[in-house]
DNA sequence: GTTGGTGCAAAATGTTTGCACGGGG
DNA sequence: CCCCGTGCAAACATTTTGCACCAAC
């Protein structure tokens, strides 16, 4: 699940192939990220203050903005709020959200499979399935 | 089509019969939502005060909340900025946003048909089509 | 030693709320 | 005449930016 060894293990040299610097703070940040999974970015600050004498929330951002930019993380907004991060490997998959009580449900992307073939085919549109959520009402709040 | 006399001939009475009352303003945020489609709260303000002497942003957002919870308008996530609202009757359809140009395509809801009795079937989830866009790449930046 | 990264504070953006006044019913 | 709805301003929440200092290389 969110250990921090999944985190590719050389991601330094993507850094450095960049001309970017290896920070501890740019460590911290990723390390949260696999550790929490769909986090915002003040969970990701919250997570990393408990470790470290403290990071400052811009450069969380800042952080995430590289590390999205080089494809180590990716974003995905669940609700009205603050976007969620996850390591890129971890968002391979759907997010159903409850409009009622906002429970977060997974769904591999196959259930989507044939929605993204036929658009790619039709419209030659590549759909990022893990972006947005689908949003909908769960099976316990649709009164049944 | 985006006249306001497109949008429902009485939606006075569902106001009325919820026991709220008909405004100039109301009036005036409910045709601005009908003529432009996909419009965020901020030009929505815009658009009626080129109409009125203006309407404040905040009206616009308490209206906006009331208009949705009645049924006549639905909001949309299409991005990272602001939702966008547009009249009920013209929101039965998917989003599709591009990553690279932003460009917003529409799609029928019946390309996703599939997806949507799949969940209902397996896991009891009424997806809501609209609320969220369908985020990817268009064929245009693709291909260039 | 350079130069990019960080912290801090302030600004920008988007949304909500408290309160007093005015208009709809 | 009652009281809901509005305008206004301030609070809030989230994200971005300018700038001086510090640390990675």
């Amino acid at each position: 699940m969110g250990r921090g060894g999944a985190v590719g293990a050389d991601w330094h040299k993507e850094l450095r192939a960049r001309g970017y610097r290896l920070t501890p703070q740019r460590q911290l940040v990723l390390e949260a990220v696999a550790k929490l999974g769909h986090a915002t970015p003040e969970d990701i600050a919250g997570a990393v203050r408990e470790t470290a004498t403290g990071v400052n929330i811009s450069t969380v951002y800042r952080t995430l903005e590289l590390l999205e930019a080089i494809g180590l993380v990716q974003h995905t907004h669940l609700g009205h709020g603050a976007p969620t991060y996850s390591v890129a490997s971890e968002t391979d998959h759907v997010h159903l959200v409850c409009r009622d009580c906002g429970a977060v449900d997974e769904a591999p992307p196959s259930v989507v499979g044939t929605v993204v073939e036929e658009l790619a085919a039709t419209r030659g549109f590549q759909v990022d399935v893990g972006h947005f959520a689908v949003f909908g009402r769960c099976r316990s709040c649709s009164g049944a």
